[in-house]
DNA sequence: GTACTGAACGCACGACCGTGCGGATATCTG
DNA sequence: CAGATATCCGCACGGTCGTGCGTTCAGTAC
Protein backbone atom coordinates (compact mmCIF):
# COMPACT_ATOMS: atom_id res chain seq x y z
CA UNK A 1 0.00 0.00 0.00
CA UNK A 2 0.51 3.86 -0.18
CA UNK A 3 2.37 4.88 -2.55
CA UNK A 4 6.59 5.73 -3.37
CA UNK A 5 7.70 8.44 -0.53
CA UNK A 6 4.76 7.74 2.06
CA UNK A 7 1.73 10.18 0.24
CA UNK A 8 -1.26 9.13 2.18
CA UNK A 9 -4.03 11.99 1.95
CA UNK A 10 -3.44 12.25 -1.56
CA UNK A 11 -3.86 15.55 -2.71
CA UNK A 12 -0.78 17.44 -3.26
CA UNK A 13 1.65 16.12 -0.76
CA UNK A 14 4.59 18.67 -0.84
CA UNK A 15 7.93 16.26 0.38
CA UNK A 16 9.77 19.32 0.97
CA UNK A 17 7.24 20.87 3.28
CA UNK A 18 6.79 17.67 5.12
CA UNK A 19 10.93 17.35 5.73
CA UNK A 20 10.98 20.49 6.75
CA UNK A 21 8.06 20.22 9.67
CA UNK A 22 9.61 16.87 10.54
CA UNK A 23 13.39 18.37 11.13
CA UNK A 24 11.00 21.06 12.98
CA UNK A 25 9.95 18.88 15.25
CA UNK A 26 13.77 17.50 15.57
CA UNK A 27 14.37 20.47 16.62
CA UNK A 28 11.51 21.32 18.73
CA UNK A 29 11.77 18.01 20.50
CA UNK A 30 15.87 19.50 21.70
CA UNK A 31 14.79 22.66 22.74
CA UNK A 32 12.05 21.69 25.02
CA UNK A 33 14.47 19.63 27.05
CA UNK A 34 17.00 22.16 26.94
CA UNK A 35 14.53 25.12 27.81
CA UNK A 36 13.39 23.36 30.75
CA UNK A 37 16.69 22.92 32.25
CA UNK A 38 18.92 25.68 31.22
CA UNK A 39 15.86 28.30 30.01
CA UNK A 40 15.02 29.54 27.03
CA UNK A 41 17.94 32.10 26.84
CA UNK A 42 20.28 29.04 27.06
CA UNK A 43 19.27 27.85 23.79
CA UNK A 44 21.76 28.47 21.03
CA UNK A 45 21.25 27.76 16.91
CA UNK A 46 24.67 26.62 16.88
CA UNK A 47 24.96 24.42 19.86
CA UNK A 48 22.00 22.78 18.68
CA UNK A 49 22.82 22.53 15.35
CA UNK A 50 25.96 20.57 16.18
CA UNK A 51 23.91 18.14 18.30
CA UNK A 52 21.59 17.28 15.93
CA UNK A 53 23.95 17.31 13.04
CA UNK A 54 22.34 20.03 10.90
CA UNK A 55 24.16 23.68 9.97
CA UNK A 56 23.53 26.50 12.26
CA UNK A 57 22.27 28.60 9.37
CA UNK A 58 19.85 25.79 8.43
CA UNK A 59 18.14 25.87 11.96
CA UNK A 60 18.12 29.35 11.47
CA UNK A 61 16.09 29.16 8.26
CA UNK A 62 13.73 27.11 10.10
CA UNK A 63 12.79 29.69 12.33
CA UNK A 64 13.45 33.03 11.07
CA UNK A 65 14.83 34.04 14.42
CA UNK A 66 15.90 32.66 17.77
CA UNK A 67 12.98 34.74 19.41
CA UNK A 68 10.53 32.75 17.10
CA UNK A 69 12.71 29.44 18.13
CA UNK A 70 11.92 30.39 21.50
CA UNK A 71 8.39 31.36 20.56
CA UNK A 72 7.27 27.79 18.58
CA UNK A 73 9.27 26.09 21.40
CA UNK A 74 6.68 27.60 24.10
CA UNK A 75 4.07 26.27 21.60
CA UNK A 76 5.45 22.90 21.21
CA UNK A 77 5.58 22.54 25.07
CA UNK A 78 1.92 24.10 25.20
CA UNK A 79 0.96 20.93 23.35
CA UNK A 80 3.09 18.31 25.47
CA UNK A 81 1.59 19.80 28.34
CA UNK A 82 -2.03 19.74 27.44
CA UNK A 83 -1.14 16.43 26.17
CA UNK A 84 -0.03 14.91 29.64
CA UNK A 85 -2.46 16.91 31.81
CA UNK A 86 -5.60 17.86 29.91
CA UNK A 87 -5.85 15.40 27.56
CA UNK A 88 -6.66 12.59 29.72
CA UNK A 89 -9.60 13.90 31.72
CA UNK A 90 -11.70 13.80 28.25
CA UNK A 91 -13.62 10.70 29.71
CA UNK A 92 -13.80 12.42 33.05
CA UNK A 93 -17.21 14.33 33.66
CA UNK A 94 -17.24 17.32 35.34
CA UNK A 95 -17.07 17.15 39.31
CA UNK A 96 -14.79 16.97 42.06
CA UNK A 97 -13.01 13.82 40.67
CA UNK A 98 -12.24 15.38 37.74
CA UNK A 99 -10.48 18.21 39.66
CA UNK A 100 -8.77 14.86 41.55
CA UNK A 101 -7.42 14.33 38.16
CA UNK A 102 -5.90 17.12 36.67
CA UNK A 103 -3.79 18.05 39.97
CA UNK A 104 -2.67 14.39 39.79
CA UNK A 105 -1.94 14.11 35.79
CA UNK A 106 -0.35 17.37 36.93
CA UNK A 107 1.89 16.10 39.36
CA UNK A 108 2.56 12.61 37.78
CA UNK A 109 3.52 15.15 34.56
CA UNK A 110 6.49 17.19 36.65
CA UNK A 111 7.52 13.79 38.76
CA UNK A 112 7.95 11.80 35.50
CA UNK A 113 10.08 14.14 34.18
CA UNK A 114 8.41 14.47 30.77
CA UNK A 115 11.02 17.61 30.73
CA UNK A 116 14.36 17.00 31.26
CA UNK A 117 14.25 20.38 34.00
CA UNK A 118 10.51 19.48 35.52
CA UNK A 119 7.88 21.72 34.16
CA UNK A 120 8.95 23.35 31.20
CA UNK A 121 6.25 26.29 32.22
CA UNK A 122 7.82 26.58 36.09
CA UNK A 123 11.03 27.58 34.62
CA UNK A 124 10.69 29.36 31.35
CA UNK A 125 8.23 31.37 33.31
CA UNK A 126 10.66 32.04 36.38
CA UNK A 127 12.95 33.50 33.60
CA UNK A 128 10.87 36.06 31.61
CA UNK A 129 8.34 36.49 34.64
CA UNK A 130 9.76 40.09 35.22
CA UNK A 131 10.88 40.74 31.42
CA UNK A 132 8.88 42.69 28.88
CA UNK A 133 8.46 41.54 25.09
CA UNK A 134 6.79 38.90 23.11
CA UNK A 135 8.41 36.10 25.19
CA UNK A 136 7.44 37.01 28.21
CA UNK A 137 3.31 37.68 26.71
CA UNK A 138 3.33 33.90 25.04
CA UNK A 139 4.81 32.79 28.83
CA UNK A 140 1.77 35.18 30.18
CA UNK A 141 -0.61 33.85 28.28
CA UNK A 142 0.09 30.05 29.21
CA UNK A 143 -0.19 30.89 32.53
CA UNK A 144 -3.94 32.52 32.41
CA UNK A 145 -4.76 30.02 30.28
CA UNK A 146 -3.86 27.43 33.12
CA UNK A 147 -5.33 29.17 35.46
CA UNK A 148 -8.83 29.58 34.01
CA UNK A 149 -8.55 25.73 33.19
CA UNK A 150 -8.04 25.04 36.61
CA UNK A 151 -10.62 27.81 37.91
CA UNK A 152 -13.17 26.22 35.17
CA UNK A 153 -12.96 22.79 36.19
CA UNK A 154 -13.50 24.00 39.47
CA UNK A 155 -16.52 25.93 39.06
CA UNK A 156 -17.89 23.11 37.01
CA UNK A 157 -17.63 20.75 39.84
CA UNK A 158 -19.40 23.36 41.69
CA UNK A 159 -21.93 23.13 39.15
CA UNK A 160 -22.67 19.83 39.61
CA UNK A 161 -22.98 20.08 43.35
CA UNK A 162 -19.39 18.52 44.29
CA UNK A 163 -18.48 22.32 46.06
CA UNK A 164 -20.56 24.32 48.26
CA UNK A 165 -22.31 27.38 46.67
CA UNK A 166 -20.25 29.65 48.19
CA UNK A 167 -16.56 28.48 46.88
CA UNK A 168 -14.28 30.46 45.95
CA UNK A 169 -12.89 28.80 42.49
CA UNK A 170 -10.07 31.53 41.95
CA UNK A 171 -8.61 31.09 45.85
CA UNK A 172 -8.70 27.71 45.64
CA UNK A 173 -7.39 27.30 41.69
CA UNK A 174 -4.39 29.82 43.11
CA UNK A 175 -3.74 27.75 46.59
CA UNK A 176 -3.70 24.48 44.50
CA UNK A 177 -1.38 25.53 41.63
CA UNK A 178 0.55 26.85 44.32
CA UNK A 179 1.07 23.54 46.20
CA UNK A 180 1.95 22.03 42.97
CA UNK A 181 4.58 24.16 41.65
CA UNK A 182 6.09 24.31 45.17
CA UNK A 183 6.64 20.39 44.90
CA UNK A 184 8.26 20.92 41.01
CA UNK A 185 10.48 23.49 42.69
CA UNK A 186 11.44 21.71 45.60
CA UNK A 187 11.90 18.38 43.81
CA UNK A 188 13.81 19.82 41.22
CA UNK A 189 16.35 21.87 43.12
CA UNK A 190 16.99 19.43 46.22
CA UNK A 191 15.56 16.22 44.65
CA UNK A 192 13.38 15.81 47.05
CA UNK A 193 11.00 13.29 46.31
CA UNK A 194 8.86 13.17 49.22
CA UNK A 195 7.37 16.81 48.14
CA UNK A 196 4.98 15.34 45.28
CA UNK A 197 3.27 13.70 48.35
CA UNK A 198 3.49 16.42 50.72
CA UNK A 199 1.47 18.72 47.46
CA UNK A 200 -0.98 15.54 47.20
CA UNK A 201 -1.62 15.55 51.06
CA UNK A 202 -2.18 19.17 50.62
CA UNK A 203 -4.12 19.20 47.65
CA UNK A 204 -6.43 16.60 48.44
CA UNK A 205 -7.06 18.47 52.27
CA UNK A 206 -7.94 22.02 50.29
CA UNK A 207 -10.43 19.98 48.20
CA UNK A 208 -12.08 17.77 50.73
CA UNK A 209 -12.36 21.30 52.44
CA UNK A 210 -14.55 22.67 50.01
CA UNK A 211 -16.35 19.70 48.92
CA UNK A 212 -19.98 19.01 49.39
CA UNK A 213 -20.87 15.88 51.47
CA UNK A 214 -21.24 14.60 47.61
CA UNK A 215 -18.15 15.64 46.62
CA UNK A 216 -16.20 14.49 49.52
CA UNK A 217 -18.47 11.03 48.20
CA UNK A 218 -16.78 11.29 44.78
CA UNK A 219 -13.35 11.73 45.87
CA UNK A 220 -13.89 9.05 48.41
CA UNK A 221 -14.80 6.34 45.60
CA UNK A 222 -12.16 7.27 43.45
CA UNK A 223 -9.54 6.68 46.18
CA UNK A 224 -11.15 3.43 46.81
CA UNK A 225 -10.94 2.63 42.65
CA UNK A 226 -7.32 3.33 42.45
CA UNK A 227 -6.78 1.26 45.60
CA UNK A 228 -8.35 -1.80 43.79
CA UNK A 229 -5.99 -0.36 41.22
CA UNK A 230 -3.01 -0.66 42.49
CA UNK A 231 -3.42 -4.09 44.12
CA UNK A 232 -4.91 -5.31 40.58
CA UNK A 233 -1.17 -3.63 39.18
CA UNK A 234 0.92 -5.20 42.36
CA UNK A 235 -0.36 -8.39 41.40
CA UNK A 236 -0.28 -8.15 37.68
CA UNK A 237 3.56 -8.09 38.56
CA UNK A 238 4.82 -10.61 41.09
CA UNK A 239 2.20 -12.28 42.98
CA UNK A 240 4.27 -13.69 45.51
CA UNK B 1 33.76 63.15 65.23
CA UNK B 2 35.11 60.36 63.14
CA UNK B 3 38.84 60.53 61.42
CA UNK B 4 39.32 62.19 57.99
CA UNK B 5 38.05 59.25 55.86
CA UNK B 6 35.30 57.22 57.91
CA UNK B 7 37.61 55.06 59.83
CA UNK B 8 35.66 54.48 62.85
CA UNK B 9 36.31 51.21 64.31
CA UNK B 10 40.58 52.36 64.58
CA UNK B 11 43.42 50.33 64.39
CA UNK B 12 44.47 49.18 60.98
CA UNK B 13 42.30 50.36 58.34
CA UNK B 14 43.30 49.56 55.24
CA UNK B 15 42.46 51.93 52.24
CA UNK B 16 43.05 50.16 49.32
CA UNK B 17 41.11 46.85 50.96
CA UNK B 18 38.36 49.21 52.41
CA UNK B 19 37.85 50.63 48.63
CA UNK B 20 37.80 47.45 47.36
CA UNK B 21 35.23 46.46 49.44
CA UNK B 22 33.17 49.19 48.51
CA UNK B 23 33.65 48.66 44.73
CA UNK B 24 32.49 45.24 45.37
CA UNK B 25 29.38 46.13 47.12
CA UNK B 26 28.71 48.64 44.03
CA UNK B 27 28.70 45.81 41.87
CA UNK B 28 26.89 43.10 44.26
CA UNK B 29 24.22 46.39 44.86
CA UNK B 30 23.79 46.05 40.96
CA UNK B 31 24.46 41.91 40.14
CA UNK B 32 21.34 41.48 42.50
CA UNK B 33 18.71 43.58 41.12
CA UNK B 34 19.70 42.41 37.22
CA UNK B 35 19.83 38.71 38.47
CA UNK B 36 16.69 38.65 40.28
CA UNK B 37 15.39 40.24 36.37
CA UNK B 38 17.65 38.51 34.48
CA UNK B 39 19.36 35.84 36.12
CA UNK B 40 22.63 34.91 37.04
CA UNK B 41 23.78 33.42 33.92
CA UNK B 42 22.37 37.12 32.75
CA UNK B 43 25.12 38.71 34.17
CA UNK B 44 27.88 39.85 31.81
CA UNK B 45 30.93 41.66 33.09
CA UNK B 46 30.82 43.99 30.02
CA UNK B 47 28.10 45.41 31.02
CA UNK B 48 27.98 45.75 34.78
CA UNK B 49 31.21 47.77 34.05
CA UNK B 50 29.73 49.77 31.65
CA UNK B 51 26.91 50.48 33.61
CA UNK B 52 29.41 51.45 36.29
CA UNK B 53 31.88 53.20 34.72
CA UNK B 54 34.26 50.51 35.54
CA UNK B 55 36.51 48.39 33.62
CA UNK B 56 35.50 45.30 32.49
CA UNK B 57 39.08 44.12 33.62
CA UNK B 58 38.84 46.07 36.95
CA UNK B 59 35.82 44.41 37.99
CA UNK B 60 36.82 40.67 36.44
CA UNK B 61 39.64 41.31 39.02
CA UNK B 62 37.52 42.26 41.72
CA UNK B 63 35.76 38.27 41.94
CA UNK B 64 38.28 36.67 39.96
CA UNK B 65 35.60 34.45 37.96
CA UNK B 66 32.18 35.20 36.73
CA UNK B 67 30.98 31.64 38.81
CA UNK B 68 32.50 33.69 41.88
CA UNK B 69 30.87 37.31 41.12
CA UNK B 70 27.75 35.04 40.60
CA UNK B 71 28.05 32.97 44.40
CA UNK B 72 28.82 36.55 45.54
CA UNK B 73 26.15 37.83 44.10
CA UNK B 74 24.34 35.25 46.22
CA UNK B 75 25.86 35.87 49.59
CA UNK B 76 24.84 39.28 48.97
CA UNK B 77 20.94 38.44 48.08
CA UNK B 78 20.76 36.27 51.43
CA UNK B 79 22.07 39.30 53.62
CA UNK B 80 19.75 41.32 52.04
CA UNK B 81 16.97 38.79 52.48
CA UNK B 82 17.45 38.13 56.09
CA UNK B 83 17.64 42.15 56.28
CA UNK B 84 14.19 42.58 55.64
CA UNK B 85 12.19 38.70 56.63
CA UNK B 86 14.44 37.48 59.45
CA UNK B 87 16.02 40.35 61.41
CA UNK B 88 12.94 42.20 62.15
CA UNK B 89 11.56 39.09 64.08
CA UNK B 90 14.55 39.41 66.48
CA UNK B 91 12.21 40.99 69.36
CA UNK B 92 9.45 38.84 68.74
CA UNK B 93 9.30 35.50 70.85
CA UNK B 94 8.59 32.37 69.84
CA UNK B 95 4.98 31.29 69.04
CA UNK B 96 1.87 31.56 66.45
CA UNK B 97 2.23 35.73 66.20
CA UNK B 98 6.21 35.00 65.31
CA UNK B 99 5.18 32.96 62.46
CA UNK B 100 2.69 35.13 61.15
CA UNK B 101 5.36 37.98 61.34
CA UNK B 102 7.70 35.94 59.34
CA UNK B 103 4.82 34.70 56.84
CA UNK B 104 3.93 38.69 56.07
CA UNK B 105 7.17 39.60 56.09
CA UNK B 106 8.31 37.53 53.28
CA UNK B 107 5.30 39.05 51.57
CA UNK B 108 6.30 42.20 52.00
CA UNK B 109 9.84 41.46 50.93
CA UNK B 110 8.62 40.53 47.77
CA UNK B 111 5.56 42.75 46.96
CA UNK B 112 7.58 45.27 47.19
CA UNK B 113 10.28 44.40 44.93
CA UNK B 114 13.19 44.64 47.38
CA UNK B 115 14.70 42.75 44.35
CA UNK B 116 13.57 44.66 40.81
CA UNK B 117 12.30 41.30 40.01
CA UNK B 118 10.36 40.07 42.85
CA UNK B 119 12.27 37.48 44.85
CA UNK B 120 15.49 37.04 43.99
CA UNK B 121 15.94 33.43 45.57
CA UNK B 122 12.86 32.26 43.29
CA UNK B 123 14.13 33.32 40.10
CA UNK B 124 17.63 32.30 40.75
CA UNK B 125 16.37 28.60 41.70
CA UNK B 126 14.18 28.32 39.10
CA UNK B 127 17.36 29.13 37.04
CA UNK B 128 19.72 26.65 38.44
CA UNK B 129 17.50 24.25 39.98
CA UNK B 130 18.33 21.24 37.51
CA UNK B 131 21.95 22.54 36.59
CA UNK B 132 25.26 20.96 38.61
CA UNK B 133 27.79 22.73 40.11
CA UNK B 134 28.53 25.32 42.77
CA UNK B 135 26.35 27.62 42.02
CA UNK B 136 23.00 25.13 41.95
CA UNK B 137 24.67 24.06 45.21
CA UNK B 138 24.35 27.68 47.14
CA UNK B 139 20.89 28.15 45.34
CA UNK B 140 19.95 24.47 46.96
CA UNK B 141 21.62 25.43 50.38
CA UNK B 142 20.09 28.92 50.90
CA UNK B 143 17.20 27.15 50.45
CA UNK B 144 16.87 24.19 52.85
CA UNK B 145 18.58 26.62 55.26
CA UNK B 146 14.67 29.05 54.19
CA UNK B 147 13.03 25.50 54.66
CA UNK B 148 14.51 24.76 58.02
CA UNK B 149 13.98 28.16 59.38
CA UNK B 150 10.44 28.06 58.36
CA UNK B 151 10.27 24.26 60.35
CA UNK B 152 12.04 25.62 63.13
CA UNK B 153 10.00 29.05 63.81
CA UNK B 154 6.87 26.74 63.53
CA UNK B 155 8.42 24.25 66.21
CA UNK B 156 8.82 26.44 68.34
CA UNK B 157 5.61 27.73 68.25
CA UNK B 158 4.37 24.00 68.89
CA UNK B 159 6.61 24.28 71.88
CA UNK B 160 5.26 27.28 73.83
CA UNK B 161 1.42 26.00 72.96
CA UNK B 162 0.46 27.39 69.82
CA UNK B 163 0.22 24.73 67.86
CA UNK B 164 -1.17 21.01 68.32
CA UNK B 165 1.50 18.43 69.44
CA UNK B 166 0.80 16.37 66.48
CA UNK B 167 1.30 19.25 63.97
CA UNK B 168 3.59 18.10 61.08
CA UNK B 169 5.88 21.15 60.75
CA UNK B 170 7.64 20.00 57.92
CA UNK B 171 3.96 19.49 55.68
CA UNK B 172 2.98 23.15 57.04
CA UNK B 173 6.39 24.51 56.88
CA UNK B 174 6.01 23.50 52.71
CA UNK B 175 2.65 24.63 52.57
CA UNK B 176 3.21 27.97 53.76
CA UNK B 177 6.22 28.55 51.43
CA UNK B 178 4.42 27.21 48.22
CA UNK B 179 1.26 29.88 49.23
CA UNK B 180 3.78 32.76 49.05
CA UNK B 181 6.25 31.70 45.97
CA UNK B 182 3.00 30.90 44.08
CA UNK B 183 2.18 35.22 44.76
CA UNK B 184 5.37 35.93 44.21
CA UNK B 185 4.92 33.83 40.54
CA UNK B 186 1.61 35.16 39.79
CA UNK B 187 1.93 38.83 40.91
CA UNK B 188 5.71 39.20 39.06
CA UNK B 189 4.92 37.10 35.56
CA UNK B 190 0.97 38.56 35.55
CA UNK B 191 0.81 41.98 37.62
CA UNK B 192 -1.60 39.96 39.81
CA UNK B 193 -1.54 42.53 42.77
CA UNK B 194 -4.51 40.57 44.21
CA UNK B 195 -1.82 37.21 44.49
CA UNK B 196 -0.65 38.67 47.66
CA UNK B 197 -3.49 38.92 49.65
CA UNK B 198 -4.94 35.35 48.68
CA UNK B 199 -1.69 33.84 49.52
CA UNK B 200 -2.18 35.43 53.00
CA UNK B 201 -5.22 34.45 53.25
CA UNK B 202 -4.00 31.09 52.40
CA UNK B 203 -1.29 31.02 54.88
CA UNK B 204 -3.71 32.33 57.75
CA UNK B 205 -6.31 29.71 57.11
CA UNK B 206 -3.42 26.82 57.71
CA UNK B 207 -2.43 28.47 60.58
CA UNK B 208 -5.32 28.68 62.33
CA UNK B 209 -6.41 25.28 61.20
CA UNK B 210 -3.42 24.20 63.16
CA UNK B 211 -3.13 26.31 66.06
CA UNK B 212 -4.21 25.71 69.82
CA UNK B 213 -7.08 27.62 70.96
CA UNK B 214 -4.23 29.81 72.74
CA UNK B 215 -2.39 29.87 69.02
CA UNK B 216 -5.82 31.34 67.71
CA UNK B 217 -5.99 33.52 70.40
CA UNK B 218 -2.71 34.86 69.79
CA UNK B 219 -3.25 35.20 66.18
CA UNK B 220 -6.45 37.04 67.03
CA UNK B 221 -4.66 39.73 69.03
CA UNK B 222 -2.01 40.23 66.31
CA UNK B 223 -4.92 40.85 63.81
CA UNK B 224 -6.30 43.87 66.79
CA UNK B 225 -2.86 45.28 66.35
CA UNK B 226 -2.47 45.31 63.19
CA UNK B 227 -6.26 47.08 62.99
CA UNK B 228 -5.38 49.58 65.38
CA UNK B 229 -2.27 50.35 63.89
CA UNK B 230 -3.81 50.65 60.34
CA UNK B 231 -6.38 53.02 61.61
CA UNK B 232 -3.23 55.21 63.54
CA UNK B 233 -1.77 55.00 60.03
CA UNK B 234 -4.52 56.51 58.53
CA UNK B 235 -5.42 59.43 61.34
CA UNK B 236 -1.93 60.16 61.02
CA UNK B 237 -1.69 60.86 57.41
CA UNK B 238 -4.63 63.11 57.00
CA UNK B 239 -7.75 63.65 59.19
CA UNK B 240 -10.39 65.10 57.25
C1' DG C 1 11.14 19.99 -20.93
C1' DT C 2 11.56 24.90 -18.03
C1' DA C 3 10.30 27.72 -14.00
C1' DC C 4 9.37 28.05 -9.27
C1' DT C 5 9.69 26.96 -4.27
C1' DG C 6 11.56 25.66 0.14
C1' DA C 7 15.03 22.96 2.86
C1' DA C 8 19.64 22.88 3.99
C1' DC C 9 24.34 24.30 3.52
C1' DG C 10 29.01 26.97 3.57
C1' DC C 11 30.86 31.07 4.72
C1' DA C 12 31.61 35.49 6.66
C1' DC C 13 30.27 39.61 9.37
C1' DG C 14 30.19 42.34 13.65
C1' DA C 15 29.34 42.12 18.42
C1' DC C 16 29.97 40.42 22.83
C1' DC C 17 31.67 37.01 25.94
C1' DG C 18 35.14 35.52 29.94
C1' DT C 19 39.83 35.58 30.76
C1' DG C 20 44.87 36.77 31.12
C1' DC C 21 48.88 39.93 31.07
C1' DG C 22 51.38 44.07 32.17
C1' DG C 23 51.40 48.42 34.13
C1' DA C 24 50.02 52.65 36.76
C1' DT C 25 48.73 54.10 41.18
C1' DA C 26 47.76 54.24 45.93
C1' DT C 27 48.27 52.15 50.45
C1' DC C 28 50.34 49.53 54.16
C1' DT C 29 54.58 47.22 56.29
C1' DG C 30 59.17 47.07 57.98
C1' DC D 1 63.53 54.79 52.60
C1' DA D 2 62.42 50.25 49.97
C1' DG D 3 59.17 46.43 49.22
C1' DA D 4 54.98 44.20 49.31
C1' DT D 5 50.07 44.42 48.37
C1' DA D 6 45.70 45.50 46.19
C1' DT D 7 42.64 48.25 43.23
C1' DC D 8 41.91 49.41 38.69
C1' DC D 9 43.04 50.14 33.91
C1' DG D 10 44.24 49.30 28.72
C1' DC D 11 44.68 45.90 25.61
C1' DA D 12 44.43 41.65 23.29
C1' DC D 13 43.32 36.64 22.90
C1' DG D 14 40.19 32.87 21.42
C1' DG D 15 35.59 31.62 21.36
C1' DT D 16 30.55 31.82 20.62
C1' DC D 17 26.68 34.33 19.57
C1' DG D 18 22.71 35.74 16.08
C1' DT D 19 22.21 37.03 11.52
C1' DG D 20 22.59 37.59 6.39
C1' DC D 21 24.06 36.26 1.65
C1' DG D 22 24.58 33.14 -2.04
C1' DT D 23 24.20 28.43 -3.60
C1' DT D 24 22.93 23.60 -4.12
C1' DC D 25 19.47 20.26 -4.43
C1' DA D 26 15.04 17.98 -4.39
C1' DG D 27 10.15 18.23 -5.10
C1' DT D 28 6.14 20.72 -7.47
C1' DA D 29 3.69 23.16 -11.29
C1' DC D 30 3.11 24.42 -15.85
Amino acid sequence: MSGSTGGDTGTKTDGRVERGNQTRRLVLGRTMDIASVEGLEGLSLGRIATELQLSKSGVFALFGSKEELQLATIRAAAAVFAEHVVTPLNDVPPGARRVRELCRNWLTYSSERVFAGGCFFYAVAAEFDARTGPVHDAVARTRLDWNAYMERTLTEAQAVGDFAGDLDAEQLAFEVIALMEGANAQSVLLGDTRAYARAERGVTSRLRDSATEQGRGALDAADAVDAVDAVDAVDAVGGE
